[in-house]
DNA sequence: TATGAATGCTTAGGTGCCTAACTATTTGGA
DNA sequence: TCCAAATAGTTAGGCACCTAAGCATTCATA
């Protein structure tokens, strides 16, 4: 390793973040900033670490999401109530349920009970995909942690929750 | 708020990590999935408001990061350095140049030095940019983390720098 | 010196996510 | 009762990201 190495795109520097603040000649606390870009340099990683993780069986993290959140609910919910509990559009959950009704892990029924809706159920197949998944990703998902205490994950649940909660800062007005 | 409101999607809940668990008679443990789970809802929740907020600018997280990396540089650089140090592929910063540049915020150039290259310049208008979006930028990141003490600010850059390293875990073998 | 390997960048095609607009159906109020 | 508003789902178009494959140019070496 040389001593100019690539910095970890991930993590920038309290220096860089003091430096672009004095550009402009604002106040703003370097530390505040610093923990903020890490925090979006981290999720833009795990973004992509779950889907290479999700990617081993032949799903995405989006496409996951979908088959537990069916499961968790006796493998059968409507396109909306999907949307409402992934927390993506309803638009999305139409172009997830497409794929993986064309692997045959899910399938769409029309609603008895509402001429305009869609059921969508999980397929043996579906299930299949989720046990055969499971241990491992289970597995994966520990180790990922695994450089931190009880005690430290904690603290982290508590911590991460409260800058959550933040995030309505950067989108609010 | 009725008792059955709509769960936070990004927030999974120990009972649920715990049922998932214990559907295939795994021994995984349930806090250390929930801390998992827990960041990559809230790296994908972060992503979002990231586009949020930097498409008040009339840009996008990539687009930003790729303006302010070159900034620090000089305002100038090749895509390839572009691609290392913003930890992306070439591919894509092709596409975020196309973009920029199509709105007058950076402009190629032919490589002196290098018949294959190329080298991307800040244009005026793309410094302008930056200068402008940097007072409300900043405050909204401090404003993002502002839910945490200085203390706590340092434990969360320690402990999120330890998950990070775990990442790998998820993608390895 | 000539040629194959490495490098720089773009293109093509895939996925996920979004918003906005469109169709079909249901619901509720004048 | 009837018609407008709300709701369910899809479609269309956009952006960011990826990998793989394609050119062009430069480098290294036989």
């Amino acid at each position: 390793m040389t001593p100019h190495h690539q910095a970890d795109p991930a993590a920038p520097s309290l220096e860089q973040a003091r430096r672009q603040i004095a550009r402009y000649g604002l106040t703003a606390d370097p530390q505040a900033v610093l923990v903020a870009a890490r925090l979006m340099g981290a999720g833009a990683r795990i973004g992509q670490a779950g889907e290479v993780h999700f990617g081993r069986f032949g799903l995405s993290t989006g496409r996951y999401r979908l088959l537990a959140d069916l499961e968790d609910h006796g493998g059968e919910k409507s396109p909306s109530q999907l949307a409402a509990s992934l927390g993506v559009s309803r638009a999305t959950v139409t172009g997830l349920v497409d794929g993986l009704e064309r692997e045959g892990l899910v399938a769409r029924r029309p609603s008895t009970e509402d001429g305009r809706g869609n059921v969508v159920i999980l397929t043996a197949r579906g299930a299949d995909r989720l046990r055969e998944l499971a241990p491992e990703h289970f597995a994966r998902m520990q180790s990922m942690v695994e450089g931190l205490s009880v005690e430290e994950r904690t603290v982290f649940l508590d911590l991460l929750a409260r800058i959550v909660a933040g995030i309505e800062a950067l989108t609010e007005d």
